[in-house]
RNA sequence: GCGGGUGUAGCUCAGUGGCAGAGCUCCAGCUUCCCAAGCUGGCCAUGUGGGUUCGAUUCCCAUCACCCGCUCCA
């Protein structure tokens, strides 16, 4: 199987084949904006249906639902976001570090044994003050000689209606999740559902973070795939080993090599102030360890805050026992570019063949490749026949069609963006109606009537 | 955002204060017809915006992007 390989072999590969260009290109480009191109969008949209099958279709328990980018910003006053997603920084003047002023307090008052001392909820005032009085120096280099306070809010911001003033403005939601949680009666009572069930939702997510990088692992604009699951509280413990477990088999079934995951349990002073417990399932990336999928308990967090902000009742009538409660709620939220990055990492390979020379394989499972099959004619003659074939094949499936080069050559173009399949007319397809199917991953061929390929392709799309 | 480096064709790299070159890729034609064959021809570049200069791809400034170190958690 694929071994590990450098991000440019993979950068490059996506550049050079059409799976994800620079963002602006033209103008220079725009700071960590991607685009997807031809084969990308196929690949991205193929990861996201796979979740979704898995997630929505074939769960008992889940629904989905789209809910809109721009809200109400009270949902994030609620969420915690407007206050906590903005994190005030300091520049050490001697040796330039950076560090967030709420940790070099807390440092400092463990380090003190000063218990009471918790700069939460503190203005940026009141931690430069204290930072000052205590003489709290750099970590780095001892130093005491601080910039002040810079809060980096990592949500984007924006405005409704024509004029632009602060009555009017909002925010680019930096997750999808309260898009779950406000809708949480209207889906629960539309649906009709009983306790436990789920609320699954995919889209875009915007936040202004300070250090983007490493291609598409960490961007600006990206992509979630989000489940809230509401249980019973006490329930909650249960649910999130077994979501968990469901994650990973998701992950697992789809081809991503189990030695390059790993399931990283979160230490109690590493959670958030809402969660019970938080694992991550973390892939090696050629540069690292990198999380894929955040797995959280919320407890009954979210929906209590904006029971309390909004003054909706969020209590929950259990059908069985008369018993209220505001349900709990099991996260399992995955980042789609992440995990299509992860994907490709760990489909690309490059294989050494008789002969010495190289071929570049993107080892996809067939379910996730932009292309399910590629139509080849032999020669440029048999070109209407094949025609014939893709017209067939592409009311079904996303077919590839190519005539131009050499056969080997052509093959070697599907390995390299991770066509499963080669389906290659020839002299004798007219007459007989069989076609040569070819395997991406063993270069095997064998013989087969036309009418029989979409069933055999098709069966290999399960996962 | 801060410090250091880089920016020439789709890719990999030459080169110069006064004409910009190669290999691969790509396209066309011929040929071949089941694993990157051959021949011929063709397309395509100095990241962007300013400045100095008779003239800038080369020098200067800014900007953007990328790579390497400090903060993030989908």
């Amino acid at each position: 199987m694929a071994t590990l390989k450098t991000m440019d072999q993979i950068v490059s590969l996506c550049k050079g084949r059409g799976f994800i260009f620079p963002g602006s290109d033209i103008y220079g480009g725009l700071a960590n904006s991607w685009d997807y191109g031809p084969l990308g969008v196929e690949f991205k949209n193929n990861v996201k249906r796979a979740w979704w099958k898995k997630f929505v279709q074939e769960s008992p328990y889940n629904v989905g639902m789209d809910a809109a980018i721009l809200m109400n910003p009270q949902v994030w006053v609620a969420s915690g976001h407007v206050g906590g997603f903005s994190d005030p920084l300091m520049d050490c003047k001697a040796c330039q570090s950076r560090f967030r002023a709420d940790k070099l307090i807390e440092d400092y008052a463990v380090a003190n044994d000063l218990t009471n001392v918790h700069p939460d909820g503190w203005t940026n005032a009141q931690m430069e003050q204290y930072i000052a009085e205590k003489g709290i120096v750099c970590p780095e280099c001892g130093k005491a000689d601080f910039t002040s306070i810079r809060k980096f809010n990592l949500m984007f911001k924006t405005f409704q209606g024509v004029t632009e003033d602060s009555t009017n403005e909002l925010y680019l939601r930096p997750e999808t999740a309260q898009g779950i949680f406000v809708n949480f009666k209207n889906v629960q009572r539309t649906t009709r559902r009983k306790l436990p069930f789920g609320i699954a939702q995919i889209g875009k997510s915007f936040r202004n973070e300070i250090t983007p990088g490493n291609f598409i692992f960490r961007i600006r604009e990206f992509e979630q795939m989000e489940l809230e699951f509401f249980c019973a509280p006490g329930t909650d413990l249960e649910w999130y080993h077994y979501w968990k477990d469901y994650c990973k088999n998701f992950l697992l079934a789809l081809g991503m090599q189990e030695d390059r995951m790993r399931l990283r349990e979160h230490e109690k002073e590493e959670l958030s102030h809402y969660s019970k417990g938080t694992t991550d399932i973390e892939y090696l990336f050629p540069f690292g360890w990198g999380e894929l999928w955040g797995i959280a308990d919320r407890t009954d967090f979210d929906l209590k805050a904006h029971a309390s902000h909004s003054g909706e009742n969020f209590e929950y009538v259990d059908p069985f026992t008369n018993e209220k409660y505001v349900p709990y709620c099991v996260e399992p939220s995955l980042g789609a570019d992440r995990v299509a990055l992860a994907f490709l990492c760990n489909a690309y390979d490059e294989e050494t063949l008789e002969g010495g020379d190289v071929r570049t394989v993107l080892r996809l499972h067939p379910a996730l490749a932009p292309y399910k099959c590629a139509v080849l004619p032999l020669s440029k003659k048999l070109s209407a026949k094949a025609l014939e074939v893709y017209t067939l094949l592409s009311k079904k499936l996303m077919v590839d069609y190519d005539e131009i080069g050499s056969i080997g050559k052509r093959y070697r173009r599907e390995d390299e963006i991770g066509t499963p399949l080669c389906i290659t007319v020839d002299f004798d397809t007219e007459a007989d109606e069989t076609v040569t199917v070819r395997d991406r991953d063993t270069m095997e061929q064998v013989r087969m009537p036309i009418a029989n390929l979409i069933s055999y392709i098709e069966q290999r799309l399960d996962f």
